[in-house]
DNA sequence: TATATTTGAGACTAAAGACTCTTAAATACT
DNA sequence: AGTATTTAAGAGTCTTTAGTCTCAAATATA
């Protein structure tokens, strides 16, 4: 699979808070996992990924939760995605080969760097903010109902 | 990963068998890999689901191995992935929700379908016979060395 | 201060992917 | 016929990913 479980539970944790209008407040990783479906425990290790890499930002206590630690805009797909699964989907050789690159190419590079250069550019460009307003504006789901 | 370890060395062992000039004959298993540095029980069961699929064709004994059951100019790069590691690849949601499509979309649809359907356009129109060419012309490398 | 609530940290379990090993079946060669 | 060679099949092991569980630490509120 392209993205690992994690990285999918993370990105749709994310955008989850970043859908929640009242922006004032913290929102429960409770609240979170019981509507998208996820195990608490298990989003709960993903954020803490998350909050590490000061993507968001976490409060204990009631009251507590965890929130963006940024604008919307200024988070991008690939943030997320270099947070839990590391860059490799947007550095690494299709076929695994050390060093594979213009000067020491594997036989599948001219098609694979073309294809992921296009999938970083667009992870790269696509910001949380903007996939709120699409998931809100065309009232999108983020669950398997 | 995009593929996983078993299509990569599906991938290079069956170009490694498209490379051998002298096509008359079946190449073993253990030889391919031995060269490629694989381990041959393994390699010997991944390239059984190519056998399986009609991708390759084997024979048993001395002067046994696996061969081609196609020109290498029939065979897609996409053929080989689905073989191993199924179309989700090519087919699924990035989100891994279920029925995503236009008129159920999950909020990064849109960026993921037009990436989707690059890399099966590139997976599809890649064929084994210009992977080998280019391999062949430009003398490149199957191996991490 | 006492209590309920919520994240943090770490050990533990389950499932899947990545190998390893042994034995059987087919085939060529002497 | 007998033997060596090679793929087929299947059980078994190791590693990584995914998921569970328990307890500690922080914080709001009564």
């Amino acid at each position: 699979m392209l993205l690992s479980k994690s990285c999918v539970y993370g990105i749709r944790a994310t955008l989850y808070v970043a859908l929640q209008t009242d922006n004032r407040g913290f929102v429960p990783i409770r609240q979170i996992a019981d509507d998208l479906h996820i195990s608490f425990h298990f989003l709960t290790k993903i954020l803490q990924q998350l909050t590490l890499r000061d993507i968001m930002v976490s409060f204990r206590g009631p009251k507590g939760g965890i929130a963006l630690a940024r604008p919307a805009s200024q988070i991008t797909l690939m943030e997320l995605v270099v947070a839990i699964d590391g860059a490799g989907l947007f550095e690494q050789c299709v076929l695994g080969l050390p060093d594979c690159g213009e000067d020491k190419p594997c036989p599948l590079h001219q098609q694979w760097s073309e294809l992921r250069n296009a999938i970083s550019a667009t992870f790269q460009y696509t910001t949380l903010e903007e996939l709120a307003r699409t998931t809100r504006e065309e009232n999108l789901r983020l669950t398997e109902t």
